[in-house]
DNA sequence: CGGATGGGGAGAGCAGTGCTCTCGCTTGAG
DNA sequence: CTCAAGCGAGAGCACTGCTCTCCCCATCCG
């Protein structure tokens, strides 16, 4: 079995290996030119040429600029989402209560935010391939979700979380929403974590994108304040 | 006065009514084409060519494609700006209580969103031009939020509004902010608004911009019942 | 071991882009 | 009536994404 399919973890020859390598490369440079002058000045012809290719060599590797972009977007949802899953994870080793985590993951997606604008825009800016985002991106997608999502079930599960009741028109979606990926939370709060994660993404957005700028000065404390009143919004308790 | 100084409101000669129009004409179709497929393809060249003009002589109304798309991102502010405008008009017409102002207002920001995809990402998603926003359009960038500032206003004189005190951290800052732009409100009530305006649009982008496709299906009634949440936030009471 | 195979780089080329410059025509102001 | 200013047309430059052809050489099979 080992031996007929070819081994997926381990690099089988040269060959694959180098093609790896390039891969990597030509990512690397890319991203490079994109936190330099954002994706709509990326070109595959300037990152061939800083990578000593000629540009029609790079659709070896990338069948189109977009699926390049794609595959930019794709690392950058994996990115912010290990930045999410270690700050949860400090957080937890240090024995924190789910508020606390709530309040370090936030921060780590805006500490991240602010260190790779231009990967920000890509993934939470107006979308820039087609319009829909490729199915490839769902996965990466829901990480720093998933996060949040432990946070409230270690919450649920240990001293209970409780909302207000939902409207009717929202109880079965609510429901659907849970079982579909926040299983063991109350629907309540699933609804109310969704509204969340996309509101915290509106802040981010709005201090990045330069929408608080003769608006709010003090960002840190700001953003502090708006993530406490946030966890509130979910359930978690303010002390 | 009136002979030495070029009359503004009026139109002088032909000379000048014609560049407007034109001015307009080339507006209106670099919208329609922005409409149809994105802030990215939009093309100094093709909006020429569907005017029967040469490209160079676009140049003569428009400096560069970026102050076209300025020209197009102060027309969307204004265009939002309008729709929240009339919906709190509308809803203050039929005396509506400031809650179902909040609400009708947050509603016709989405409706106008829905409506103007690609004209809400202009303004709303990453910023396409240069890295910060051109300083023409921070008035127009402000009417939706000065809609929502009355709308509080109104409620403050009314029955009062009453929020949770701030943090010391904050203090100053949501003090500062109120004596900027949000005169009359009581501080946490200023810091809170100008969070929830940024959810808000949090909100709407992750509806447009593919965010909730497999995640949320019944999208009016989720928006609905969020912006209920909101308006509970800035202090407008829930009935 | 040797020849077929195919992966991958180089180069030319096409259609399109933003933007500049120059050349005329037209029009409105003095 | 004259003349400068406004404006459109056209050519052209540097650049883009993308395709196609050519050719080399590493790899695999007999």
């Amino acid at each position: 079995m080992y031996g007929t399919l070819t081994c997926m973890s381990t690099v089988r020859g040269a060959r694959e290996r180098a093609r790896l390598e390039v891969t990597a490369a030509i990512k690397d440079e890319a991203r490079r030119r994109l936190a330099a002058e954002g994706a709509a000045k990326l070109s595959l012809r300037a990152v061939a040429r800083e990578l000593g290719m000629v540009s029609s060599a790079l659709y070896r590797y990338f069948p189109s600029r977009d699926e390049l972009l794609t595959a930019l977007i794709i690392d950058a949802y994996d990115s912010v989402g290990v930045a999410a899953e270690t700050a949860d994870a400090v957080s937890l080793a240090a024995g924190a209560a789910p508020r606390p985590r709530w309040i370090a993951v936030c921060g780590a997606v805006r500490a991240w935010a602010l260190a790779h604008p231009h990967e920000y825009a890509l993934i939470y800016g107006s979308p820039v391939p087609g319009y829909s985002a490729p199915a490839d991106t769902i996965g990466p997608a829901s990480r720093v979700a998933n996060v949040l999502i432990g946070i409230l079930r270690s919450a649920h599960e240990g001293r209970g979380l409780s909302l207000p009741p939902l409207p009717a028109a929202l109880r079965s979606e609510a429901d659907r929403m849970t079982a579909d990926f926040a299983l063991g939370l109350p629907p309540e709060v699933t609804a109310a974590l969704v509204a969340a994660w996309a509101q915290l993404v509106g802040l981010i957005s709005f201090e990045l994108f330069g929408q608080f700028n003769r608006v709010v000065e003090e960002r840190d404390a700001f953003f502090a304040h708006a993530v406490g009143r946030l966890a509130h919004e979910v359930g978690l308790p303010a002390v």
